[in-house]
DNA sequence: CCTATAATGTTATATTGTATCATTTTTGTA
DNA sequence: TACAAAAATGATACAATATAACATTATAGG
């Protein structure tokens, strides 16, 4: 199915902010899927069966999702699936960065934005009334850490910033 | 204990960054405990006394207590605390902004600015080595992070900012 | 093909957090 | 003081999230 693409064609599709009503959802998908096989490629390590499935269905929307949820929808497609088939798929993409654990909401996302390889916890603006999350990755944000961390002393390892309101479709005007 | 102490006196008394090894913890806490007792006395709720000793445990440290850490403390002191005597103290107190919750330790830690009723999840640095955890309140980063918001249309209501790093006295030079 | 390694299956259990209802304590008021 | 309403706590049960440990299967590389 992604075989046939060229690698990089998968890059910069992503949109910063909220994703409106009508976007391209499958074309997101697939998108993120064939990107998430080319850097496993590249990086060779394996994205088996199981493990694209499970990111498949954490990009199923861009909602967080518990991974029991993820669990009772495994179950109902193979036998014998139990909690630690999903921590540990979940675990491998997280450590390959492809997707983020929302600490607040105890639920994983996928990352948009998989190549860079910094060590951040990612930044997230999560609406408290539907649910839908966006990642930006805004510089002034870490530059603003990163001096008020020197400052004290500090080094930073993963900055992890999780800002609950709401999204432009839930917040009129 | 603290009834003789004129009202006010409580205030400012916090550092920014984090604490020194040998900083006057006694006095440290005994600050908090009386800045907090004064602060639910004007708003006409209750700092019980297992209310008060869960503050008190919290403070214990400037490190995050798990829930069930302050469970097992308390259970030494009275017969039949259970994990709802916990929760709900630390329910009240996270309500009365004394504590903050560290969504990614699942673990609480003393607010050394309680006044201010801003709805922030609070700035924190939290050191990977030693635990140690200090509140910051950088308003370069709100900033920044409004700033950011303000461009997609997000609506912020609780912030969260939780820095995993090394510590001045973890992370030599 | 064979072996070492990686991935998954399977069962059990640990950790964190709530729901619910009974009892006690406190507050406000007559 | 006495009493009713509200708040806080006690007590039991359970839900939700996550990991440990060991057996089995699949894959990669020689």
């Amino acid at each position: 199915m992604t075989t046939t693409h060229p690698p990089g064609q998968y890059q910069a599709q992503h949109q910063l902010g909220f994703h409106e009503t009508g976007h391209d959802h499958i074309h997101c998908l697939e998108s993120a899927l064939g990107r998430a096989g080319e850097l496993c490629r590249e990086r060779r390590v394996r994205l088996t069966p199981l493990r694209r499935r499970v990111l498949e269905l954490v990009w199923g929307g861009h909602k967080p999702l518990g991974a029991y949820d993820i669990l009772d929808i495994l179950k109902s497609e193979r036998r014998g699936a139990a909690p630690p088939t999903v921590y540990r798929a979940l675990g491998f993409l997280l450590k390959q960065g492809l997707v983020h654990r929302i600490e607040s909401l105890n639920s994983f996302v996928g990352c948009p934005f998989p190549d860079q390889d910094k060590p951040h916890g990612g930044q997230f603006l999560i609406c408290r009334s539907c649910g839908l999350t966006a990642e930006i990755n805004d510089h002034q944000i870490d530059q603003a850490i990163k001096e008020s961390a020197d400052k004290v002393g500090f080094a930073i390892a993963r900055p992890m910033i999780e800002i609950e309101g709401l999204c432009p479709r839930c917040c009129p005007d």
